[in-house]
DNA sequence: CTCTCTGCAAAATTTTTGCACTGCT
DNA sequence: AGCAGTGCAAAAATTTTGCAGAGAG
């Protein structure tokens, strides 16, 4: 997580300009743990930049993801959603709700297993976890 | 994995027809590990079945995946891919050539532990991997 | 002042849907 | 014979691209 001078020098310094637009959707990304998709963060923009398009929703990530600042998920639905977030996390979907929260586990061992059982050299990973959230589960009173 | 007759036996006891285009879908599938998407099935079954359709194949995915004979994969590709080994697995893409392999760890002590952390109640889990095969990393000759 | 970036609209892709016709049971 | 399934084309939905004008360095 950067503040927005860190992302406007990061910007900077691998020859891209540093805009407002750009500035803000890392902005949005790193003030939220919802973990939005391109509609999530274009409406949420809305009310700073009435303009902004979505072509300026995905340039901007598409930089932000090059330069490593956010993380792209995929939890298998329709769209991506994007993570600030760069430290090795795992992600876990409520099936009811949608939700999805952050998960800290050490992977390591894991990690060393698969590169070992594969014969690839791994260089990142990936788990998603599905299943019913804490609020879901009071709610459906089992 | 399941044989033909098998699968005609279970989209017949759900109340599913049984079509030569559902069990060539499933039959496909069965016999490959390639980890195809829709595209790629669409290809396999033109000479079999010039006639069929995309929604086709994607209508007979749905039903596959909904009685449980198929599993629905996202590498963070455009496109969905497909396999017929439901079986507990994870998988494995190599970065430069693209390919998907299976990967057999024993993942339950990983998914106890995001369990009690999180609070959901876990129903299932996706691990997805990224590297180099070894194939590619003898190409690439370091 | 230059050259990249934005915003718009159109294009490209993947997947879904509606509907007439076919064919399984 | 009845009704679900196929195939086609059109629709949806998400993401990408081209280009003219705006704005960062």
């Amino acid at each position: 997580m950067f503040s927005g001078m860190e992302v406007a020098k990061i910007l900077r310094d691998n020859g891209y300009k540093v805009t407002p637009q750009r500035l803000a959707v890392y902005d949005c990304l790193a003030h939220t743990k919802s973990h939005p998709n391109a509609e999530m963060l274009y409406r949420a923009l809305q009310p700073q930049f009435p303009s902004m398009s979505f072509a300026t929703v995905y340039k901007s990530i598409e930089i932000l993801n090059r330069l490593n600042l956010v993380k792209v998920l995929n939890t298998g639905e329709e769209s991506f959603r994007y993570d600030a977030d760069i430290s090795n996390h795992q992600h876990i979907q409520c099936i009811r709700c949608g939700r999805v929260d952050d998960l800290r586990m050490d992977a390591s061992a894991f990690v060393d297993k698969a590169e070992k059982e594969s014969g690839y050299e791994i260089k990142s990973e990936e788990a998603y976890f599905f299943g019913i959230c804490p609020e879901c589960r009071k709610k459906s009173a089992n």
